[in-house]
DNA sequence: AATAATATTTAGACAAAACTAAATATTTGT
DNA sequence: ACAAATATTTAGTTTTGTCTAAATATTATT
């Protein structure tokens, strides 16, 4: 596969949602920023090369070859992903760009290593799951944290009310998009919480948990 | 820069050795396995963009400006090779082709990150030098192991005598090439040496040093 | 159901990087 | 110094991936 035929792929997709759903040319061509024109031609090669069903005017999916193709695409962006993160220091919102070129490497030895390097990670910087070898994966949700039940943690990935007050307030106690948070136990009397994020122990009420999201194994 | 043009300008860096030196159209389109009649194509392109000086029927060399962007290619190479040795347990002979890949990834901060967590490398697993992120670096020579005064150390590249009796010694002695070897002490009476090896000491004759090709830091 | 709006495809062109075959320049051998 | 051998360039094609403009199909509206 070409580094072209891989981008258009993982937009085939990401487009999808997984499932394995048509998506139209105009979707395909906003996504990779080019011309639906450009995006005929091109599906048209991947369905004569086994990649994709094209049928003319009504779309495009991946066909089983394709749609491992982009499984593995997908892990390999996820674990480069938190390379990234864990061993050379980057913010989680600063991996994409990079992790986009170093998916497309091409060396299995390569990506078999860095997974055991990493110490088998199942999900990335940004709470999604990483396919195994095979192409298995956990669905991931997105849920506000007031609704998360006992004992299980996720990734914070983004907030509900984006006032400047409640910003600060995640600010002052340290709580950033991408940190870890684990709910040990929840206060009957108010809903108010008590979690752990980053080895420290905090509670904080039901009112700010419930404009937290984040995304749990499902 | 286009992958295709990063590769041109490796190929006349390596052709030159390091120096300024103008090499043929010829020996260019040997080392990239390619036509002359390609490289004369690309050789003037790179001239237009003030990477290299072309001059037709006699050769093309490295501007300033293209020197740069050589050294910046080494570095990267040479970095992912330790990388692809330390830290993911590849052998010294197998790294070449995917440095040969990653070289290619764009991003400064990736490359001073990859620096820091391998400590700052001065040389990679086949003893070459890497590059400071100003360019500099320091030359290396080969040398066989006899000739090397006490307290210095190096890579072991290559051997003299490839005979299955000496090739049996070195593999039961752990002696392989990549391994980084240090004269420790020498015996006047008989020239032989005492080494460290991967953190074992252990007693040569001279005939076996004369017959190992380390890599030194002049 | 007919027309307007939108989506998609086709046809033709272009740039990058390669190739082949032919033309031209340089070097070498005597 | 001149012919033969070698090296290099030029001219014309090819492939990949893109584009624009025009043509055609689909969907939405009334």
């Amino acid at each position: 596969m070409t580094l072209s035929e891989e981008d258009y792929i993982k937009a085939i997709y990401h487009l999808g949602k997984g499932e394995n759903t048509m998506v139209s040319t105009n979707a395909v061509a906003e996504q990779m920023e080019t011309k639906p024109s450009s995006v005929t031609d091109m599906v048209k090669k991947l369905s004569e090369k086994g990649v994709a069903n094209y049928k003319p005017y009504k779309g495009v999916s991946l066909s089983e070859y394709g749609q491992k193709i982009a499984l593995s695409l997908v892990r390999k962006h996820r674990l480069w992903e938190v390379f990234l993160v864990e061993k050379l220091d980057f913010s989680w919102d600063e991996v994409h760009e990079v992790a986009e070129q170093l998916e497309h490497i091409k060396s299995e030895k390569l990506i078999d290593q860095l997974d055991k390097h990493l110490g088998y990670p199942q999900v990335d910087p940004h709470g999604d799951p990483i396919p195994s070898k095979k192409g298995e994966f956990k669905k991931t949700i997105k849920k506000l944290l007031h609704e998360i039940p006992t004992g299980t943690s996720g990734i914070c990935v983004g907030v509900k009310d984006s006032s400047p007050p409640f910003l600060k307030f995640l600010d002052k106690n340290k709580i950033a998009l991408g940190d870890t948070i684990s709910v040990l136990e929840k206060e009957e009397f108010d809903g108010s919480l008590y979690i752990r994020i980053k080895e420290s122990k905090i509670h904080i009420s039901n009112q700010i948990a419930s404009n937290l999201y984040l995304k749990i194994t499902a």
